[in-house]
DNA sequence: CCGCTATTTTGACACTGTCAAGATGTGTTG
DNA sequence: CAACACATCTTGACAGTGTCAAAATAGCGG
């Protein structure tokens, strides 16, 4: 249980302690640098330290590597959101209109980190984990409930709550992916957009 | 400029003849098969009866390929989307309907292509080419003008037009990627959500 | 000290994108 | 018709990738 690395991370003993979390670290590092599409074991490997098929003991492959550290994004996520929604000192209106401009900055400060979460490498196919699922559905399900809440006390519109669930997600989620992509130009306004979508949703706008 | 292959697409030249157009079917066909990710310019030729480096005497390289295809598939989604603007058959209101619906249809029906066409891939730094974005940008702006004619009549909230096109094509990039990634579990009932969409966006509402 | 197990390494394979150099057609000009 | 220029295609090669099998090493219980 040593951690059996110095300051430089260079390896004192030939068993590294606790590689798994290292490699979790470093590869979060790399993605944040360069990207997922950027990432290779054979790189992270060699910034841990280790040689190319170590990582192979802690991880069955590359997927479930990803979606280790996609799993640790959910649960982030999902904090976020419980603490904002249990905030006794935001009116209802503040806590949704910090729900959406909160879930979008939580994509805009980690652009790599929210692609590999929320985007189609871990997802597409059926590449999720277990471990995976087992953290993002309580995430979404979360998600639903506020919605639901919101609704019932006339905050939205809309009568079908998990269909207005759907569509305030993929706004979001839509907002956010057209700004990591590249695909929005005035990236700097991602704010503004925000509110907008807050205001488009929120029942008293006219 | 000849076709120069047989029915079975077996070459019967040495020069192909209009090779180009064929990676470019061929392309889509192996796409929508089996998705961008396992799209790879040697399988590529293979399937056109070519050499593996032929494809780069007619793409400077695989992403210029990419684009070339996504393309094609905003001068698709433009055309469609202008029908229905132009239908003078329909009310204003129909006409948003089938807005948002057509453009999920249009991702839904050809989730592959979509995820190319509007994905990652080819917008993420500084991959879109010239010629992408010649025929991407005015498919943006339409949608921009539709909104913005939607808004003024006062069918659609909102104040600012830019702001509002924003959030709107956000939800329905967010919704068709939600889908297409598999994230949703729900699959079928993509039509049920797209008309939640509607109605929310829709001033009168309640 | 021996041996068992967890951990790490080395070697290898198939696959990828892409470049350089050569081969083969097609068209044009004298 | 012949010779040359050019477009097109092929072969060979290289670095990089994920991943498997087998060997090496370390730590721990007896």
């Amino acid at each position: 249980m040593n951690s059996a690395t110095n300051l430089k991370g260079v390896r004192l003993s030939y068993h590294h302690g606790d590689l798994r979390q290292a490699l979790l670290v470093a590869a979060k590092a790399l993605i944040a640098e360069a990207g997922i599409e950027n990432l290779s074991l054979r790189k992270l490997a060699e910034r841990a330290g280790v040689s190319r098929t170590a990582p192979y003991h802690h991880f069955s492959d590359k997927n479930d590597l990803l979606c280790a550290i996609a799993a640790q994004g959910f649960l982030r996520r999902h904090q976020e959101a419980r603490d904002t929604f249990n905030n006794s000192r935001l009116t209802a209106e503040e806590k949704f209109a910090e729900f959406i401009c909160g879930y979008i900055k939580f994509a805009a400060n980690n652009p790599e980190e929210y692609e590999l979460t929320f985007g189609r490498n871990i997802w597409k196919q059926k590449n999720s984990t277990q471990e995976l699922r087992d953290v993002a559905y309580p995430c979404f399900q979360h998600q639903l409930e506020m919605i639901t809440s919101w609704q019932q006390m006339g905050l939205i519109s809309g009568d079908n709550p998990l269909r207005t669930s759907q569509v305030i997600w993929g706004a979001v989620h839509g907002i956010a992916k057209l700004w990591i992509d590249g695909i929005y130009t005035d990236s700097a306004q991602i704010e503004e957009v925000s509110l907008c979508a807050v205001k488009l949703f929120i029942k008293t706008a006219s």
